[in-house]
DNA sequence: GTATTGCCTTGACATAGATCAAAGAAAAAG
DNA sequence: CTTTTTCTTTGATCTATGTCAAGGCAATAC
């Protein structure tokens, strides 16, 4: 597939002219990552961003002791690594691949440049900015609000909307980072897994595919209207 | 003070000619709310964002139980409330007067028009919402990577920053605020800050003043490099 | 200016979830 | 194909911080 193509597939420059789309493909830098290799690191100076092509790529933060809390992960389409580019500061978390992942990096002068052209992209980006100031809201009321049950159930629902409102979930990432992505660690994330197989509101086969079984009492327990029951743990 | 000159004043619209300054204050609406005052709740459409003029407002999140979580409290200048603007979706949390406010409202499609000819709001927007992210990283690492004394600790140095550097900090805000904006609760936040009083950490007199004794030290806790001492809590 | 509400602290106690350990299963790597 | 790494689960234990309660003080409100 030509890299025209990929560029006019991107979400991001969805409504901009065949021309600019040209320009955008000039200023593209093709960049292939191997599973586990890192993008960039909090801290790194910002001249440019990225857009996921195929793969995926988590977004994190560690601490010293080495505990990580996944931001991000994203896929296909997906731009990654902005924020450098326009409030001129370095970047304020890890990016690493999770499996090969091609990339395009768009480099900073060139990128706002095309942004002073053309304000659609501008409302374009914004729009991007936006949908992910919203999405960190809900990230903090989970890590804040809600206790892991909950964030896990919050999860399901999501992975539940995403697969076309299937009832049938395959799980895409391992159980490790899904701890790591709802800020906890993989003992307890099994172990409520477990728990609310128990309670019948889902069953987990092995081999990552889980099957929500009682969608009303796992929305519940999203909601924080109710909790599992703290007995037998 | 004429509203031209108030508009003048705010970051965003910082290198906007004068004509264009003056489309804003056609269409800015000035709003006044009380202290507990609500601005908007979450869920609610949005069809234009804030900028605040003098007094505070905090953005928050709560539980069913009523726990609050702050995600920002937005002064003098700051702009709140953008999100639905660009991303077409609801507010996604509550906004509050902290204490008396005035409020300049800027109606969604009149700037949304404005950010069409104009590039160079366009990218101070993209400024403003790239460092509100960068915030939200650090709220983020806070929530799941620190501790109540190293998030506190964090904050005290934000505070000192703030305030020209000087080690005598005003507490701005009350501590139940401050304990909501740590993602913890005013009895923990107290005990923290009697315990690092104690370890000559800080100097917490009556009348939230407070000051940083021992700066290398409070450092290394918002760092996560040293814990205080587990024992008689 | 008095009443009421909210702020702040301290104590006793409860608990969600982290840590440490271990072992089998699955998946990458070579 | 076989070795090594990573994933996943389960148990025992520990701890940071939340909950409940109560009292004094400060600040709004009427």
């Amino acid at each position: 597939m030509d890299r025209i193509k990929q560029i006019a597939y991107i979400p991001l420059f969805h409504g901009l002219s065949q021309e600019y789309l040209q320009d955008l493909s000039t200023i593209a830098i093709e960049q292939v990552v191997k599973r586990g290799e890192g993008i960039f690191s909090e801290g790194d100076e910002g001249k440019g961003f990225y857009v996921v092509i195929s793969g995926r790529v988590k977004i994190f933060k560690l601490s010293l002791e080495g505990k990580e809390q996944i931001l991000h992960i994203f896929g296909q389409g997906e731009p990654f690594g902005e924020v450098p580019v326009f409030a001129g500061t370095p970047f304020p978390a890890n990016a690493e691949a999770l499996e090969k992942t091609r990339l395009f990096y768009f480099p900073r002068e060139a990128f706002v440049d095309l942004i002073r052209k053309t304000p659609s992209l501008a409302l374009n980006m914004l729009a991007v900015l936006s949908h992910r100031l919203h999405q960190f809201t809900a990230l903090v009321e989970d890590l804040s609000l809600k206790e892991v049950p909950g964030r896990l159930a919050a999860y399901l629902f999501y992975l539940s909307y995403k697969q076309k409102g299937n009832d049938d979930l395959a799980l895409e990432i391992t159980k490790v980072q899904l701890a790591s992505l709802l800020g906890t660690i993989p003992e307890t994330l099994s172990r409520i897994l477990s728990k609310m197989t128990k309670e019948g509101i889902i069953s987990a086969d092995t081999h990552g595919r889980i099957r929500i079984v009682d969608r009303e009492t796992l929305g519940k327990l999203a909601q924080g209207e109710i909790r599992l029951s703290q007995s037998n743990f």
